[in-house]
DNA sequence: CGTATCAATTGACAAACGTCGATTGAACTG
DNA sequence: CAGTTCAATCGACGTTTGTCAATTGATACG
């Protein structure tokens, strides 16, 4: 995890010809590449993508009890791909009595949605 | 790995309130969201998503030996991120006499990008 | 031929991950 | 109060990850 950036290759040519023409550099900041990594990894799990899916297409508050019966893990197991999620900010979560429910902070996804559209 | 679904909640109810009012169910096929956890699972380190932004910026092949020294990272590391991205099917890769060249397939990115701008 | 160069592979290692069962803590019920 | 229920945390486990130095394989040069 970390991904320094220097710049320039070397370029040697053994017979003369370059191995390439223009020269390369990353267009993203290197604090950006950080972040939409960290959303992409969070992401990158199955269970996580679809409870983020399902969160994002429900658009309330769900109760963490209907969520663990979609799943084939234990109770823990989901609990731990929820903070997960939360911890890089995906989604929230609200106490109510001995319910939790969460929901997506959908502003979170739009920095790595905006990349992979092409976008800068 | 896995994430096989399940479905309906039980909803207990203590006192007669239900937790929640309307049943949840995932929106993705298991086998969609398996595919897109395993694309952003790829996208999720830094120099990954950085070599993904600066093949796709550039659009054409691009020489290993111009991406290493973007990177504090050993070559052989460098080696094994591409290889990475190319196993999910994300890069392709071409060897000329020494050098070996990578470049973007893009339509590996379509359905992640999508389902992420919201989109179904 | 022998030497040099690029990139992929191997082997090693510590860190992080996904999973579970068991426990804990909080809050409601009777 | 004692008992129940939901969700978070803990401890353990086997697997995967990211990294490096060293090696290998392929190709080019003299």
């Amino acid at each position: 995890m970390s991904s320094e950036l220097k710049l320039m290759p070397k370029q040697k040519s053994p017979n003369g010809q370059p191995c390439c023409e223009p020269v390369v550099y990353p267009d993203v900041e290197r604090t950006q590449a950080a972040n939409m990594a960290k959303i992409a990894k969070a992401l990158g799990d199955p269970i996580r993508l679809t409870l983020v899916d399902v969160l994002r297409k429900h658009a309330g508050k769900v109760c963490v009890c209907e969520l663990v019966p979609l799943f084939d893990v234990s109770q823990s197991t989901l609990s731990h791909h929820l903070k997960k999620l939360r911890d890089v900010g995906i989604l929230d979560s609200e106490r109510r009595g001995l319910w939790a429910y969460y929901y997506v902070n959908p502003e979170e996804l739009d920095e790595l949605s905006a990349w992979l559209s092409g976008g800068s």
